[in-house]
DNA sequence: TCTGGGGTCCTACAGCCA
DNA sequence: TCTGTGGCTGTAGGACCC
């Protein structure tokens, strides 16, 4: 007799609760309590948006993507920081390190949160999410939020429906009771637009999403978009961890306090941005071939133009003028609101 | 009136070439 | 030689993620 063995994957998503905000906590403990909101330069009278708020200050409507002066407007007596990446890279190193202990299956899913796949560890899952917990709390002081499931998309959602500090396991046999009640904007890759699409033909549930045939979803989205709701919506997923991967490009952006009309500025903003993306493919070992620049008018108009050069490089003049080769096609009749330099097609040099 | 920054992936289309 | 087709590359824009 012949067994095939049944390769069911038991994969875990961790998400570090509030994380920016936890850790700003956790070096300053006058915080704790007080409504904390982390984003751009931490002056809530300027342009930028809320990277994370801490729970005491989501209780006033502020949450993550919002405009600083909005969140200034809910809650005026919370704390306003600015990011200090530096601080919480640190701490994202911490958390990773502990999760690597576990295995070496591990996938980098962002500053504050990752996957693991444990499907060859024998111990018991519960077990293996209080070590996870108890040495994270260890080594960072900080919380988080685990996700049990056969794949990475269910294990995603799972570690988000216990907040903070939870955990929560979901099997196949789960995605009709748990999955299908939740709102389609829940579902990884559904985003503000296909939200409002999916509403405007009548579905507003991951449930209603799963009623729908394969071709109308493909009619509607296009055959991968299409066949990814599909999928899904049934909770089916099977792209594997990604435990390493090479950058596709290496950017800088910025946008400007008040919008900009002169070229001196835009120019020598563009040298600037230009400078770092230079400088950063150089510390990591990268030449380019394709260079885009990215204009943002007053109005939220949003063009891009791309020059693709004959041989892969990392010399500043030569990007330089690539970028102002691009800046020179677009015609400068509005105010600039945010101005970009984007470097693709990159190759690793090899020494 | 407001809407960051650093990324990835997808689609559509145009031009070139076999 | 003309025309159609399909692959490949480059460009532009859009949606999404943290």
């Amino acid at each position: 007799m012949t067994f095939i063995h049944s390769i069911k994957r038991r994969i875990l998503h961790i998400d570090m609760d509030a994380f920016f905000a936890a850790v700003e906590e956790r070096r300053n403990s006058t915080l704790i309590g007080k409504p904390v909101v982390i984003g751009g330069m931490g002056d809530p009278t300027k342009r930028g948006v809320v990277s994370t708020a801490n729970y005491d200050a989501r209780k006033y409507g502020v949450h993550s993507a919002m405009p600083l002066r909005t969140a200034y407007k809910l809650c005026p007596h919370a704390v306003f920081l600015p990011v200090d990446y530096e601080a919480y890279s640190a701490a994202s190193q911490q958390f990773k390190s502990v999760l690597l202990t576990i295995t070496p299956f591990m996938e980098d899913a962002g500053i504050d949160e990752a996957f693991l796949d444990v499907s060859e560890l024998l111990d018991a899952s519960e077990s293996i999410v209080v070590s996870i917990k108890t040495r994270i709390k260890e080594k960072t002081g900080l919380t988080c939020s685990i996700g049990i499931a056969p794949n990475k998309l269910l294990a995603k959602i799972a570690s988000d429906m216990q907040k903070p500090d939870g955990l929560t396991i979901l099997n196949e046999g789960d995605v009709e009771c748990q999955l299908w009640p939740l709102p389609i904007r829940k579902l990884y890759g559904v985003g503000p637009k296909t939200e409002a699409h999916l509403k405007d033909i009548g579905i507003e549930t991951i449930g209603q999403l799963a009623a729908s045939s394969a071709e109308k979803l493909i009619e509607t989205f296009g055959h991968s978009y299409g066949h990814y709701l599909y999928d899904a919506s049934r909770g089916i997923d099977d792209s594997p961890l990604v435990t390493h991967w090479e950058p596709k490009s290496i950017s800088r952006e910025t946008t400007f306090q008040e919008d900009v009309k002169n070229w001196q500025v835009i120019a020598r903003t563009l040298a600037e941005l230009t400078k770092e993306v230079v400088a950063d493919m150089q510390e990591h070992g990268y030449q380019t071939r394709t260079v885009t620049i990215k204009i943002r008018f007053s109005d939220f108009q949003t063009l891009t133009r791309a020059k693709t050069i004959s041989d892969y490089t990392d010399a500043e003049e030569e990007i330089r003028k690539a970028a102002f080769a691009c800046l020179k096609r677009i015609d400068l009749n509005k105010r600039v609101r945010l101005i970009g330099v984007r470097a693709s097609n990159l190759e690793k040099v090899t020494s």
